[in-house]
DNA sequence: CCTAGAACCTGCGAGC
DNA sequence: TGCTCGCAGGTTCTAG
């Protein structure tokens, strides 16, 4: 479920506790939401000193006085949680230490009610980056985001513009909501032949992308329900300035008529017929 | 290589 | 009061 906007938020609350702290016990309660060798996982880390918390697109690791990092996603509807076991899903807890303030040893718990989330060790290449993550592409918050590049791949692609925008390889960073919020401010429906749109409009997606969910972010996410909150257990605020997504019925803030959804790529969307004409197939 | 589906899970609300 | 169905902020594997 969480979009960049929610990791962001989850990865900063999290470095804000954890930095310069070292990593103790590691207990997990449920091995899927471990990709790997569960020994292998809790041998590694404990004893390792966490030097800084790292994000690109969706995923977020701990960057660790180790030639190797510790790789967290969220998936659909995970949540780090510090100091406290929400009851239902258990599953992986990381006890820390922390020898910066001399305070109290702590601890976070990785919960995750439908575990297509989950951590894992990934060593990583000669710029430092984890090699788990080779594959997906920078996002729009990433200085060295090249939207010259963004571009050129884009209007290359044979598929759909909001298929594209989907494909964490192209761009990374967006899902279902900001995709659908995206193009509802560029006014471009997502079955858009990306072959149809020209650079400066792919200009115009990731502009409209990055503040969209640069306003996110500033709101604490997106929280529609308690799946997403902060790593306090706290809802972010930015479902109230949605525009489309979730809308059905309601008018479109900028012409009046009623938001409509549809079923796209097996799942929703929400957009204006009005300032999003639907792609008439030749 | 690229694209499009299915698969992976649990829980909630709507409708019967 | 159940039961089934559809639906949910994602990624990854496979078949074509």
């Amino acid at each position: 479920m969480p979009e960049l906007p929610e990791v962001e938020v989850v990865r900063a609350g999290l470095e804000n506790l954890v930095l310069a702290t070292t990593i103790g016990a590691v207990r997990i309660h449920h091995e899927r939401a471990v990709r790997q060798n569960v020994g292998d996982l809790t041998q590694q880390l404990e004893g390792a000193t966490i030097t800084r918390v790292a994000r690109r697109g969706k995923y977020m690791w701990l960057e660790l006085d180790r030639p190797f990092v510790l790789m967290i996603h969220l998936g659909m509807s995970g949540q780090i949680r510090v100091n406290e076991s929400p009851s239902g899903h258990p599953h992986v807890r990381l006890d820390w230490n922390v020898i910066r303030t001399g305070e109290p040893n702590r601890y976070f718990e990785f919960v995750d009610q439908r575990t297509f989330g989950g951590l894992r060790i990934s060593d990583q290449d000669h710029n430092g980056e984890p090699s788990a993550i080779s594959h997906i592409a920078r996002d729009p918050f990433d200085p060295l985001f090249d939207v010259g590049l963004f571009a050129d791949s884009l209007v290359k692609r044979s598929t759909q513009v909001k298929r594209a925008l989907l494909d964490q390889n192209l761009i990374s960073g967006i899902g279902n909501i900001y995709a659908d919020e995206c193009l509802w401010r560029v006014g471009l429906d997502g079955t858009t032949p990306c072959a149809r749109l020209d650079r400066s409009t792919a200009a115009q997606i990731v502009s409209a992308a990055t503040q969209v969910m640069n306003e996110a972010l500033v709101a604490g996410g997106t929280s529609f329900d308690s799946l997403y909150v902060n790593v306090n257990g706290e809802s972010g605020y930015f479902s109230r300035s949605l525009s489309v997504y979730g809308r059905e019925g309601a008018p479109c803030e900028r012409c009046g008529n009623p938001i409509t959804r549809s079923r796209f790529m097996n799942r929703s969307s929400f957009h204006c017929l009005t300032c999003q004409p639907p792609w008439l197939l030749p």
